[in-house]
DNA sequence: TATGAATGAGGGTTCATTCAT
DNA sequence: CATGAATGAACCCTCATTCAT
């Protein structure tokens, strides 16, 4: 029936997200992902095709999600001032992948994704990462002004976006040195003010120091 | 005979290095590994006794030789101006992971095991991570001057690192938005002068803002 | 299908107990299994787990069906006289452990599992050894009386039993010693004979000289 | 040098006993052999050429060594009365099979090669087991007279031994029966005893009965 | 639509043995 | 005489997948 295929899908992309998550592609079993879905060890095959072709149908399935929960806009409208667009970029950014709540699996799909890149990279960056980084960069570009050379913006949006993503590569290091953070909804405000002063003290900071005379 | 044993035991570690740092744990097999090392199927399992012990002692020998041939020094003396320790420090930092010719495979299988740790991690925490950080701390907090908060300090720390450690764990993403960027020594150079002035100018503005009243 | 299912278990089975008997626990691979019972090499896995758990399935379906073929009543009735009952006692078991028609691999896999004992021994103890030995002890009791000690009828019942699993560990020896011996039905008769009339003449003399005053 | 050599070997005899008496042979290794005889791993091959011809040597070094310290006179002259003669018979061979700190490891290699013969057996049996049986076929003539036939005579012999062999196979079945039998020496004499006694009431009754007529 | 049974390929590991010293 | 290193075969087991129903 169709409600029940829908639902042994779903149940499957669900149970795969987490098992992916937990164990990366190489030692997620199917065995695995049917027994956490309850359902049949040939459901995946039957559904889906493949082991790969699942994944790749649970990355759809989570970007999807994590973009629908939190949009980038974050209800600020475009006329709010450039530093506030800031603060809403990378505070989204930080639910995003941190929210397991709402957005089980997303982050650490993300990252492992990164890290050992699939072909499900080429649609992630095509269909995700490559307008966000744009947006950063329109950011950016808004508060250093229309007079430092872009080449500059670029590299002070990747400095921007590192100190997010940092804390989600590096996050089993720094649970070990910091074992008190966990990652919360309080970690990710604070998380966020100590981003968004330091990137806007070195935004005007560079400004200053590289503004092309006119 | 004693070269001929180092010889395969290291012939092994080289081979496996490049086998774990392209396929990951789980992915690469010891069949694999032999096959690259030219060496015997069972020769792994004399020489460390599985695969698991293995790649401890790949992590193990990789730390070691980036760190003999990177260090956090980098030729600068103790009496050395603080900003040009923070370059240093990210210079020889990007130097360490991202040179494959002098210690390959160092980069990948750092950030793998961050993003997937396994026991091996707590080790590379102890041995080296955890002084690196310290020492960058040292640095920042001598930029920053003793009247801004300690905590401060670590966030401001952990922006600094990120900036770096992003490189890494984000190459192919970036390598898709930017497919000029190869992360070869004229690489290495811009990107150390990017990473230490933005990190500069925040470290700046952040301390004049935050001192502490005395 | 429960019709295929069961014809695969059960062949690999038969196939197991044949090849376990004929070479050992140790000595039997999985693949002359699966071989012998035309079956795919992983079928013992999906089947049984393991080819441990396969043993002792092995060792319960063949028990099972050598007290089914031959149980130990043998046909009497319970007021049968002693004699009768310790002939048939005698005869059904010589006819258990050498019938390879009826029950191939029993006689073989039961010495090996006494000289070599496993975690199945206890079952085979358990559910039928003891009781076997029981219904000995009482028929040996019947034929000496009441008048002697429990410690000789349990040493004459071993004595007797003896003389039949004799024959079970020694066959390699006897077949070496007398090659005309193949223990085939004919030989069942006669052994059968010569074990009663030796076992009835030990138990009448000992009952005479031991017999305890009233 | 011959001293170390000899001892080495007879290291390797004295370890492999033991651990082919546990084991089996195919569940021994080579490994653990080794380890128990303190040599190093190639040792076997170097002085036995290979795991087989050590099984061999271990069984004639076991055999020899059992013969000699309990011969089958056991100490009795020619000229001793029938009866006795027996019983030294029966209590020597217990002793042979049972006493593990004079002669460790052989009974179990013994009913090891017996439940699975190699081509090992065929020494034993020309070598020791065949002269045995005769000494003892011997032994039951002189007790059941002359006027008894030879096939009865075997059989009888064949009834006698088997309550002896019976303690050796059925050992662990017995340990689990009657916990407390620990084979030592008292229970040695005990079932000697039994044993004697249960075969001497068979043979005179076998032979009143089944006397030929002249 | 959905499932239990079955498959062939390959996994890490252990084995007895051989080789060079 | 003796050994540590190395080998190729085979071990049991697990995998993603396919088949028959």
């Amino acid at each position: 029936m169709e409600t029940q295929t829908n639902d042994t899908r779903l149940r499957l992309l669900e149970a795969a997200a987490l098992v992916f998550a937990r164990h990366g592609y190489a030692a997620s079993t199917v065995r695995m992902i049917c027994a956490q879905a309850k359902v049949n060890g040939a459901a995946i095959n039957y559904h889906f095709g493949s082991k790969d072709e699942l994944y790749h149908e649970v990355l759809r399935h989570v970007r999807r999600r994590a973009y629908d929960t939190y949009p980038t806009t974050h209800g600020l409208t475009a006329v709010a001032p450039p530093h506030e667009k800031l603060r809403a970029f990378i505070n989204s950014f930080l639910l995003r992948i941190f929210d397991e709540e709402r957005n089980p699996g997303f982050g650490t799909l993300m990252i492992r994704e990164m890290v050992e890149p699939t072909s499900a990279l080429d649609m992630l960056v095509e269909e995700g990462i490559c307008s966000l980084f744009s947006e950063l960069v329109g950011i950016v570009r808004s508060i250093m002004g229309n007079n430092v050379e872009q080449e500059l913006v670029y590299a002070a949006s990747r400095s921007a976006i590192s100190q997010c993503v940092f804390f989600l590569c590096s996050r089993s290091v720094i649970s070990r040195l910091s074992p008190q953070q966990t990652f919360g909804p309080g970690d990710i405000e604070l998380l966020t003010e100590q981003i968004t002063a330091f990137t806007l003290c070195a935004l005007n900071g560079l400004a200053k120091v590289n503004r092309v005379r006119p």
